[in-house]
RNA sequence: GGAGAGGUGGCCGAGUGGUCGAAGGCGACCGCUUGCUAAGCGGUUAUGCGGGUAAUACCGUAUCAUGGGUUCGAAUCCCAUCCUCUCCGCCA
């Protein structure tokens, strides 16, 4: 939500936080606003008069005439105007920083609560129990969790041999499946990204302590690659015949999951540390929901790929990430530990990150506007790899690789 | 890490204290022309904020990397920061 937006609509604005369960001072910050633009206005009436004078000035000493007198009331308008200009200056500040805190406006298909909208696959029948990819993972010694605790504590994986292979051979597969199936461009991106680029894509300032801070330099490990991804074509103007972009990213992904103690702490459900590969488009605004849409589908592509069931989500207001204005999850099924697993998001972000890092777009008749950002999952790997060894594993211990993989795998059929 | 050079509009590039939002060129767009042919001529050509309008128009203000300072007045002077490039060092 933009100011403009907040200004025009109040009631909706406020209907919106209801719905997102967020609070926020949007009187606070209407009033802030209402005295940023009368103090800016007194400002610049200030500001008027004074050029006017030193207009007078310049005049007067070209003529050869005594400009003292005039200097003197110039300066005194330059006095006041340099204070208000401070005035104004503090209010724009705090307004800005409270502005920075609004959340994206929500979609009107979304609901009040999660939705499933479609369901795949079957699940796997097993006559004996199945594991849970912690014990699957040690017994075929491709998953070592004393290990990663070792070097770098609770939540991290280290994946060994077959499993190694098996965690590369899964995002090579993503990739040519998105850049030769789905047409997208694959891009290599730092894992690093400064506070700009933190804020323009919406996970500062309100997620704040969610992301690794570099101590000795201004950085953040990104919590995903639609970090540096929102941020490709900041500042710049786009043409409308440039658009669609699609690009496509692996990267490792880092979050410090600080208010998830106690949940899904034993094996690689929810680390700090994670692969994805994000699919993201630049669009014209009014394609995005046609883009989301398809998005969703070159997301489940790659699930139905690899043979994993799965349900569709459409998320309720208050469980979509501040940036979105509409978001559909994918959860696998993971037999061994028996549940959903949110494998996939699919958001259209429509201006909010582009307005936020200055993204924007030429529009028809020469003038600008912002174009519409999308992002989702495609996939990420380890929960992915989860259900994939769960629901694959077999009555001797071993895990069937799926076919679509086995051609990155040197033809390995199974993990014995 | 050390030394140096530089950051001006979509691009190139001029501009060292006053009417500079900024010459000139290129590109783009709109007209006109089509007897000299992948040409010519004329015009238009940034964005933010605020006001204004039914919407345009229009008005004010800001913006020459960023932030401060000097001055009646700053693209132009001073300071700091950031970024880019070159050379040296280190290094996968």
């Amino acid at each position: 939500m933009n100011l403009k937006f907040l200004r025009d609509n109040p009631e909706q604005a406020r209907r919106i936080l209801e719905l997102r369960k967020c609070a926020f001072d949007l009187d606070g910050l209407l009033e802030l606003d209402e005295r940023r633009r009368s103090l800016s206005t007194e400002r610049d009436e200030l500001r008027h008069r004074q050029k006017q004078m030193s207009a007078q000035v310049a005049k007067a000493k070209q003529e050869g005439q005594d400009a003292a007198g005039l200097m003197d009331q110039a300066k005194e308008l330059s006095a006041k105007v340099k204070e208000l200009d401070a005035k104004v200056s503090e209010v724009e500040q705090a307004q800005e920083e409270r502005a920075r805190m609004l959340p994206n406006i929500v979609h009107e298909s979304v609901n009040e609560e999660d939705v499933v909208v479609s369901e795949w696959g079957q699940k796997p029948e097993f006559g004996f129990k199945p594991l849970a990819h912690w014990d699957l993972g040690e017994a075929l010694d491709i998953l070592d969790f004393k290990a990663s605790a070792q070097l770098a504590g609770s939540r991290f994986t280290v994946f060994k041999g077959a499993g190694a292979l098996l965690r590369r051979a899964m995002l090579a597969y993503f990739l040519d499946l998105h850049t030769k199936e789905h047409g997208y461009t694959e891009v290599g991106l730092p894992v690093l990204a400064n506070r700009e680029s933190m804020e323009g894509a919406g996970q500062l300032p309100h997620m704040e302590g969610e992301n690794y801070a570099m101590r000795d330099d201004p950085l953040y490990l990104i919590p995903t690659s639609e970090t540096p991804l929102a941020n490709l074509h900041r500042g710049q103007t786009l043409e409308a015949s440039d658009l669609p972009k699609k690009y496509v990213a692996y990267t490792l992904c880092f979050r410090r999951e600080a208010g998830s103690y106690g949940k899904d702490v034993r094996g690689m459900i929810r680390v700090h540390q994670f692969d994805k590969v994000e699919l993201f488009r630049y669009v014209e605004p009014d394609k995005s929901y046609d883009a989301l849409e398809e998005m969703l589908k070159e997301a489940e592509a790659a699930v139905k790929g690899l043979g994993i069931p799965y349900r569709v989500k459409r998320l309720a207001a208050w469980d979509i990430a501040y940036q979105s204005a509409k978001t559909y999850d994918i959860d696998a099924w993971a037999a061994g530990v028996g549940r959903w697993l949110e494998i996939s998001s699919v958001s259209n972000c429509e201006d909010y990150q582009m307005r936020r890092n200055r993204t924007r777009l030429r529009l028809a008749g020469g003038k600008t506007g912002y174009p519409h950002a999308l992002n989702g999952s495609g996939l990420a790997l380890q929960r992915t790899f989860v259900a994939l060894i769960e629901n694959n594993q077999q009555e001797d211990g071993s895990v069937l690789i799926p076919e679509v993989l086995r051609p990155y795998m040197n033809g390995l059929e199974r993990i014995s």
